[in-house]
DNA sequence: ACTTGCAACTGGTCAAGACGAGTTGATGTG
DNA sequence: CACATCAACTCGTCTTGACCAGTTGCAAGT
């Protein structure tokens, strides 16, 4: 039953009420809460009330909703370490990405669709590559695969003076990937630079990434510098962060 | 108007309008959209389904909702950089600490209240430490405003046999901060890791860093080691990710 | 000129009811 | 026994209607 007389809404006070119960295991997770018609009865509220309040819970991540069936606890899921050593020399070397490194290093199938179209460079691509607005850039659109699920999203741009009369600009970039086309172009590359942030999915990566309600990405922009300083390659990363976690580790010199 | 025949819900049209009129510039940042009951005339829908649109946009983060005023385009945040050299040994001796660095830093004033207590390890701070669960630890609790705002919570953990007979239990670290202390213990630190990640805050994160509805948070664990590879300190930050972005940066060896 | 207070706006909450659509299991039929 | 069907559940969507609670501006009073 509700209090109405707290001054907290109704649809706050179930959903409260539902939260503490999960939290406290009297609802495990996979476990199928009781149906809204039966909380309408059981806390005394309306029909819209008892849906508002699964939906903050749903929102929260705290629980999966499936037509037909009912609204399920939602068991924590696996975290994937991504490592900062999966762009190693030593890792680029030997297979053909960094993606499939990881891929192959945690033991699952990968695959991936690469779409490669030519652009002109908007304020942002600019500012990180170093090159004026509108100078022509190469674009690698990627959709990267785990075991078949959708697992990230990957958008690379390079200038395409450097990319020009290469594999880049091809969908395989062959053995090694990309960066060990740009190396064998004489950039060698000197030092990365990732710039970690989050934000809510866009409908789009949603539907794509087939992310649950209330469940963040990881957004990752990767900066590839030469030993001179000059900026190779940028790359958009998009990640569930209901799947990821990424670790950077660096001496405390 | 919307599509009644089309199967793609009222709610969902509607929203899917308005986020095209936002994108394209028609509703500007901080312009005030049109009253619910406005919308309700303009698409020849329930007030219920607008406010479901609406609610959709909110959580998107496109807009904000201000009781009695109206429905905002909310302006682009400035996003904060933080950067890995906040740790260098350079920056932690100059100051009282990573988080009062970076704030002078970026030109902002700074506090933080602290408070200390004592725990047994659970599994997930035994695991990061190296230590036994139940191990006496020291936590201390911390939440840091810039510019009075609540900008960062972090709660950092070590193992009181480290901490013990140092200003690391007091309130009051003193200048350089908690690493400082250490060090002076002989505990120098090697290198740090960091665990990025990101998910939806918990209701109390949401008030105490007064987030807007719709963004999410990130999640990091640093975790210090001692140059023998020797855990000293982890330590759980949660930043509003409307406001932070990391930077991480290392030689491409 | 200033203040007070009252509309008239805004969104916030809730009810009751209707119908659509996916899922499941029991039931009846071959 | 195997299978198709249907009924009874589940959540999804949407409407009409009501009242509460902040905010704001204007008008009446001081």
């Amino acid at each position: 039953m509700v209090d109405r007389t707290s001054g907290v809404p109704a649809f706050r006070q179930v959903a409260a009420d539902l939260r503490a119960k999960i939290s406290a295991g009297q609802y495990a997770p996979g476990v199928r809460l009781p149906s809204e018609r039966e909380l309408v009865d059981t806390y005394g509220v309306s029909r819209p009330t008892v849906r508002e309040a699964v939906n903050l819970l749903r929102l929260e991540g705290v629980v999966d909703v499936e037509h037909g069936r009912g609204v399920f606890v939602r068991p924590p899921s696996n975290i994937h370490r991504l490592a900062r050593s999966r762009l190693s020399r030593e890792a680029r070397e030997r297979n053909q990405g960094a993606f499939l490194a990881e891929a192959a290093a945690q033991g699952f199938t990968a695959s991936s669709n690469v779409k490669v179209r030519f652009e002109q460079a908007d304020a942002r691509a600019a500012g990180y590559l170093a090159v004026d607005p509108g100078t022509e850039v190469t674009v690698r659109d990627r959709v990267m695969r785990a075991n078949g699920l959708v697992a990230q999203l990957a958008v690379s741009r390079l200038p395409r003076s450097i990319t020009r009369d290469t594999a880049i600009e091809k969908v395989d970039t062959g053995p090694g990937g990309a960066y060990a086309r740009l190396e064998e172009a004489g950039h060698v590359i000197g030092s990365f630079v990732e710039h970690v942030g989050a934000r809510m999915p866009t409908p789009d990566e949603m539907t794509l990434l087939q992310l649950p309600d209330g469940v963040p990405v990881v957004a990752v922009t990767r900066v590839a510098y030469r030993a001179d300083g000059v900026p190779l390659e940028m790359n958009d990363i998009v990640l569930p962060a209901n799947l990821y976690e990424l670790s950077y580790e660096w001496p405390a010199d």
